[in-house]
DNA sequence: ACAAATACCTGTAAGC
DNA sequence: TGCTTACAGGTATTTG
Protein backbone atom coordinates (compact mmCIF):
# COMPACT_ATOMS: atom_id res chain seq x y z
CA UNK A 1 0.00 0.00 0.00
CA UNK A 2 1.62 3.16 -1.06
CA UNK A 3 2.09 5.44 1.70
CA UNK A 4 4.67 8.30 2.01
CA UNK A 5 7.86 6.28 2.43
CA UNK A 6 6.67 3.74 -1.18
CA UNK A 7 5.67 7.49 -2.66
CA UNK A 8 9.38 9.27 -1.73
CA UNK A 9 10.99 5.44 -3.20
CA UNK A 10 9.75 6.21 -6.46
CA UNK A 11 9.99 9.82 -6.55
CA UNK A 12 13.84 9.69 -5.93
CA UNK A 13 14.25 7.11 -8.38
CA UNK A 14 11.97 8.81 -10.99
CA UNK A 15 13.93 12.05 -10.54
CA UNK A 16 17.12 10.44 -11.45
CA UNK A 17 15.65 9.00 -14.45
CA UNK A 18 13.54 11.46 -15.69
CA UNK A 19 14.78 15.41 -14.94
CA UNK A 20 15.45 16.53 -18.20
CA UNK A 21 13.64 14.36 -20.11
CA UNK A 22 10.93 15.31 -22.86
CA UNK A 23 7.84 13.52 -23.01
CA UNK A 24 7.31 12.47 -26.62
CA UNK A 25 4.09 11.00 -26.64
CA UNK A 26 0.97 10.22 -23.80
CA UNK A 27 -0.93 7.29 -24.24
CA UNK A 28 -4.22 6.98 -21.35
CA UNK A 29 -6.50 4.08 -21.91
CA UNK A 30 -8.42 3.91 -18.75
CA UNK A 31 -10.89 6.93 -18.73
CA UNK A 32 -11.46 6.25 -14.60
CA UNK A 33 -7.32 6.79 -13.74
CA UNK A 34 -7.89 10.33 -15.84
CA UNK A 35 -11.05 11.06 -14.06
CA UNK A 36 -10.75 14.46 -13.66
CA UNK A 37 -10.22 15.27 -17.43
CA UNK A 38 -12.82 16.13 -19.69
CA UNK A 39 -11.23 12.84 -21.93
CA UNK A 40 -7.99 11.40 -22.77
CA UNK A 41 -6.72 13.95 -25.51
CA UNK A 42 -7.11 16.27 -23.07
CA UNK A 43 -4.95 14.77 -20.47
CA UNK A 44 -2.64 13.14 -23.23
CA UNK A 45 -2.40 16.94 -25.29
CA UNK A 46 -1.49 18.81 -21.93
CA UNK A 47 1.70 16.34 -20.91
CA UNK A 48 2.87 15.82 -24.90
CA UNK A 49 6.31 17.54 -25.55
CA UNK A 50 7.04 18.71 -21.88
CA UNK A 51 10.27 18.58 -20.49
CA UNK A 52 10.59 17.64 -16.68
CA UNK A 53 11.45 19.71 -14.67
CA UNK A 54 11.80 17.95 -10.94
CA UNK A 55 9.81 15.66 -9.34
CA UNK A 56 8.18 16.16 -5.50
CA UNK A 57 6.11 14.83 -3.35
CA UNK A 58 3.09 16.41 -1.01
CA UNK A 59 2.37 13.47 1.36
CA UNK A 60 0.93 10.70 -1.15
CA UNK A 61 0.89 12.12 -3.67
CA UNK A 62 4.27 12.54 -6.52
CA UNK A 63 4.37 15.90 -8.59
CA UNK A 64 5.81 15.85 -11.73
CA UNK A 65 6.92 19.36 -12.45
CA UNK A 66 7.45 20.25 -16.13
CA UNK A 67 9.08 23.44 -17.58
CA UNK A 68 6.38 26.31 -18.05
CA UNK A 69 4.06 25.98 -14.37
CA UNK A 70 2.59 22.73 -15.58
CA UNK A 71 2.21 19.85 -12.80
CA UNK A 72 1.29 16.01 -13.31
CA UNK A 73 -0.11 15.09 -10.33
CA UNK A 74 0.12 10.87 -9.34
CA UNK A 75 -1.43 9.73 -6.75
CA UNK A 76 -0.62 5.39 -6.79
CA UNK A 77 -4.06 4.73 -4.77
CA UNK A 78 -4.15 1.04 -3.16
CA UNK A 79 -2.79 -1.05 -6.10
CA UNK A 80 -1.13 1.87 -8.29
CA UNK A 81 2.63 1.10 -9.89
CA UNK A 82 4.82 3.05 -11.97
CA UNK A 83 7.57 1.37 -13.83
CA UNK A 84 10.56 2.44 -15.62
CA UNK A 85 11.20 0.80 -19.29
CA UNK A 86 14.12 1.49 -20.92
CA UNK A 87 13.99 2.40 -24.63
CA UNK A 88 16.02 -0.76 -25.55
CA UNK A 89 13.47 -3.54 -23.41
CA UNK A 90 9.81 -1.43 -24.46
CA UNK A 91 9.93 -4.21 -27.49
CA UNK A 92 10.90 -7.12 -24.95
CA UNK A 93 8.99 -6.58 -22.52
CA UNK A 94 4.52 -6.51 -23.15
CA UNK A 95 2.59 -4.00 -21.11
CA UNK A 96 0.91 -6.53 -18.30
CA UNK A 97 -2.60 -6.15 -17.61
CA UNK A 98 -4.43 -3.16 -16.32
CA UNK A 99 -1.60 -1.01 -17.63
CA UNK A 100 -3.79 2.26 -17.89
CA UNK A 101 -1.11 5.16 -18.91
CA UNK A 102 1.93 5.07 -20.43
CA UNK A 103 4.27 8.27 -20.84
CA UNK A 104 7.10 7.76 -23.79
CA UNK A 105 9.99 9.50 -22.54
CA UNK A 106 13.19 10.23 -25.04
CA UNK A 107 15.20 7.50 -22.94
CA UNK A 108 12.04 4.30 -22.53
CA UNK A 109 8.42 4.67 -20.69
CA UNK A 110 6.66 5.12 -17.61
CA UNK A 111 4.00 2.59 -17.27
CA UNK A 112 1.31 3.87 -14.93
CA UNK A 113 -0.42 -0.05 -13.72
CA UNK A 114 -3.24 -0.26 -11.41
CA UNK A 115 -5.45 -3.07 -10.98
CA UNK A 116 -8.19 -1.88 -8.49
CA UNK A 117 -7.61 2.00 -10.53
CA UNK A 118 -8.01 3.38 -6.70
CA UNK A 119 -5.01 5.94 -8.62
CA UNK A 120 -5.23 8.25 -10.52
CA UNK A 121 -2.93 11.02 -12.50
CA UNK A 122 -4.21 14.56 -13.24
CA UNK A 123 -2.35 17.72 -15.09
CA UNK A 124 -2.80 20.91 -13.20
CA UNK A 125 -1.30 24.70 -12.60
CA UNK A 126 2.09 24.34 -10.45
CA UNK A 127 0.51 25.53 -7.71
CA UNK A 128 -1.80 22.55 -7.32
CA UNK A 129 -5.26 23.72 -6.07
CA UNK A 130 -6.47 20.18 -5.71
CA UNK A 131 -4.04 19.48 -3.10
CA UNK A 132 -4.62 22.49 -0.89
CA UNK A 133 -6.59 20.61 1.76
CA UNK A 134 -3.49 18.75 2.26
CA UNK A 135 -1.57 19.46 6.19
CA UNK A 136 2.17 19.78 6.59
CA UNK A 137 3.91 16.48 5.40
CA UNK A 138 3.72 14.02 8.26
CA UNK A 139 7.94 13.59 7.50
CA UNK A 140 8.94 17.40 8.09
CA UNK A 141 6.12 18.65 10.51
CA UNK A 142 7.75 19.77 13.62
CA UNK A 143 6.75 18.85 17.42
CA UNK A 144 5.36 21.98 17.93
CA UNK A 145 2.88 21.61 14.64
CA UNK A 146 2.28 17.72 15.37
CA UNK A 147 1.08 19.51 18.96
CA UNK A 148 -1.50 21.98 17.65
CA UNK A 149 -2.57 19.17 15.14
CA UNK A 150 -3.42 17.01 18.50
CA UNK A 151 -5.34 19.47 19.48
CA UNK A 152 -7.86 19.62 16.79
CA UNK A 153 -11.67 18.27 17.05
CA UNK A 154 -11.23 14.94 15.82
CA UNK A 155 -11.16 12.82 19.00
CA UNK A 156 -8.53 9.15 18.66
CA UNK A 157 -5.25 8.93 17.29
CA UNK A 158 -5.21 6.76 14.89
CA UNK A 159 -7.62 8.44 12.81
CA UNK A 160 -6.47 11.56 13.01
CA UNK A 161 -2.65 10.79 11.97
CA UNK A 162 -4.11 8.91 9.23
CA UNK A 163 -6.00 12.34 8.20
CA UNK A 164 -4.69 13.74 5.22
CA UNK A 165 -6.06 17.37 5.83
CA UNK A 166 -3.91 16.89 9.58
CA UNK A 167 -0.88 15.07 8.69
CA UNK A 168 -0.33 13.71 4.44
CA UNK A 169 1.22 10.68 4.27
CA UNK A 170 0.70 8.10 6.71
CA UNK A 171 -2.08 5.31 5.95
CA UNK A 172 -3.03 2.58 7.83
CA UNK A 173 0.00 0.66 7.67
CA UNK A 174 2.46 3.24 9.22
CA UNK A 175 -0.11 4.40 11.67
CA UNK A 176 0.24 0.77 13.31
CA UNK A 177 4.00 1.13 13.13
CA UNK A 178 4.09 4.55 14.65
CA UNK A 179 1.97 3.86 17.54
CA UNK A 180 3.69 0.48 18.47
CA UNK A 181 7.01 2.62 18.14
CA UNK A 182 5.36 5.35 20.21
CA UNK A 183 3.53 2.76 22.98
CA UNK A 184 0.39 4.70 22.11
CA UNK A 185 -3.19 3.23 21.66
CA UNK A 186 -4.93 4.22 18.76
CA UNK A 187 -7.93 4.88 20.49
CA UNK A 188 -5.95 7.35 22.89
CA UNK A 189 -8.42 10.72 22.72
CA UNK A 190 -6.01 12.97 20.75
CA UNK A 191 -6.10 15.87 23.03
CA UNK A 192 -5.40 13.72 25.78
CA UNK A 193 -1.59 13.23 25.10
CA UNK A 194 1.11 14.66 27.81
CA UNK A 195 3.72 16.59 26.61
CA UNK A 196 6.74 13.82 26.54
CA UNK A 197 3.81 11.29 24.84
CA UNK A 198 3.61 14.09 22.23
CA UNK A 199 7.61 14.15 22.18
CA UNK A 200 7.41 10.58 21.78
CA UNK A 201 5.05 9.88 18.64
CA UNK A 202 6.75 13.07 16.90
CA UNK A 203 9.69 10.96 17.30
CA UNK A 204 8.39 7.51 16.52
CA UNK A 205 7.02 8.95 13.29
CA UNK A 206 10.09 10.59 12.00
CA UNK A 207 12.14 7.44 12.79
CA UNK A 208 9.38 5.05 11.62
CA UNK A 209 9.02 7.00 8.44
CA UNK A 210 12.76 8.00 7.14
CA UNK A 211 13.76 3.54 8.37
CA UNK A 212 11.05 2.73 6.01
CA UNK A 213 12.48 4.81 3.06
CA UNK A 214 15.59 3.56 3.98
CA UNK A 215 14.51 0.20 3.53
CA UNK A 216 12.44 1.35 0.08
CA UNK A 217 9.08 0.89 1.62
CA UNK A 218 6.52 -1.93 2.35
CA UNK A 219 5.90 -4.57 0.35
CA UNK A 220 3.23 -7.50 1.55
CA UNK A 221 2.37 -10.80 0.71
CA UNK A 222 0.29 -9.60 -2.55
CA UNK A 223 3.35 -7.66 -3.29
CA UNK A 224 0.96 -5.07 -4.77
CA UNK A 225 3.74 -2.05 -3.98
CA UNK A 226 6.91 -2.21 -6.73
CA UNK A 227 9.10 0.61 -7.03
CA UNK A 228 9.53 2.24 -10.53
CA UNK A 229 11.99 -0.97 -11.77
CA UNK A 230 9.58 -3.48 -10.43
CA UNK A 231 11.22 -4.53 -7.23
CA UNK A 232 9.64 -4.86 -3.64
CA UNK A 233 10.56 -3.05 -0.39
CA UNK A 234 12.53 -4.89 2.55
CA UNK A 235 10.58 -2.87 5.49
CA UNK A 236 7.84 -5.49 5.79
CA UNK A 237 11.02 -7.64 7.71
CA UNK A 238 11.28 -4.65 10.00
CA UNK A 239 7.35 -4.34 11.05
CA UNK A 240 6.48 -4.57 14.98
CA UNK A 241 3.12 -4.42 14.73
CA UNK A 242 1.33 -4.63 11.21
CA UNK A 243 0.60 -7.45 9.80
CA UNK A 244 2.10 -9.66 12.95
CA UNK A 245 -1.14 -11.51 14.54
CA UNK A 246 -0.32 -13.55 16.91
CA UNK A 247 3.33 -13.43 16.72
CA UNK A 248 5.61 -11.97 19.42
CA UNK A 249 5.59 -8.44 20.35
CA UNK A 250 9.07 -7.71 19.60
CA UNK A 251 9.59 -5.38 23.26
CA UNK A 252 7.69 -7.37 25.52
CA UNK A 253 7.06 -10.93 23.77
CA UNK A 254 3.33 -10.57 23.89
CA UNK A 255 1.14 -11.57 20.94
CA UNK A 256 0.21 -9.00 18.82
CA UNK A 257 -3.37 -8.54 18.21
CA UNK A 258 -5.61 -7.79 15.42
CA UNK A 259 -8.75 -5.09 15.76
CA UNK A 260 -11.51 -5.10 13.65
CA UNK A 261 -12.11 -1.62 13.47
CA UNK A 262 -13.55 1.28 11.67
CA UNK A 263 -13.99 -1.01 9.02
CA UNK A 264 -9.52 -1.43 8.96
CA UNK A 265 -7.45 -3.63 10.42
CA UNK A 266 -5.44 -2.59 13.55
CA UNK A 267 -2.41 -4.21 14.60
CA UNK A 268 -1.19 -3.50 18.11
CA UNK A 269 0.53 -4.72 21.26
CA UNK A 270 -1.99 -4.00 24.14
CA UNK A 271 0.60 -4.56 27.03
CA UNK A 272 2.89 -2.27 25.61
CA UNK A 273 0.83 0.53 23.81
CA UNK A 274 -1.37 2.68 26.27
C1' DA B 1 -21.04 20.87 11.47
C1' DC B 2 -19.01 16.98 12.25
C1' DA B 3 -18.03 11.98 12.13
C1' DA B 4 -19.17 7.52 10.74
C1' DA B 5 -20.41 4.63 6.91
C1' DT B 6 -20.28 3.50 2.19
C1' DA B 7 -18.83 3.34 -2.85
C1' DC B 8 -15.36 2.59 -5.81
C1' DC B 9 -12.24 -1.63 -7.68
C1' DT B 10 -9.80 -6.54 -8.62
C1' DG B 11 -6.70 -10.23 -7.27
C1' DT B 12 -5.96 -13.45 -3.88
C1' DA B 13 -7.03 -16.69 -0.44
C1' DA B 14 -9.89 -18.99 2.75
C1' DG B 15 -13.91 -21.82 3.44
C1' DC B 16 -17.44 -25.04 2.19
C1' DT C 1 -12.36 -29.49 -7.43
C1' DG C 2 -14.98 -25.44 -8.01
C1' DC C 3 -17.66 -22.12 -6.36
C1' DT C 4 -18.67 -18.25 -3.12
C1' DT C 5 -17.24 -15.01 0.19
C1' DA C 6 -14.13 -12.05 2.65
C1' DC C 7 -10.45 -9.00 2.56
C1' DA C 8 -6.92 -5.52 1.33
C1' DG C 9 -7.70 0.26 2.02
C1' DG C 10 -7.06 5.80 0.04
C1' DT C 11 -10.18 9.09 -1.10
C1' DA C 12 -14.64 11.13 -2.30
C1' DT C 13 -19.19 11.10 -1.29
C1' DT C 14 -23.24 10.07 1.34
C1' DT C 15 -25.64 9.34 5.48
C1' DG C 16 -26.75 9.95 10.25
Amino acid sequence: MPELPEVETVRRDLASLAVGRVIEQVEATAPRCIRRHPSAEDFCGRLAGGRIGEVDRRGKYLLVRLDGGVVLVVHLGMSGQLLWVPAEAVADEPRRKHTHVVLTLDAGEVRYVDPRTFGELFVTTDDVPELAHLGPDAIAVGPADLKTVLRARRTQLKPLLMDQRFLAGIGNLYADEILWLAKLRYDRPADSLTAAEVRRLHAAMVETLNAAIERRGSSLADEQYRDLFGAVGDYQADHNAYDREGKPCPRCGRPIVRLKWSGRSTFLCPRCQR
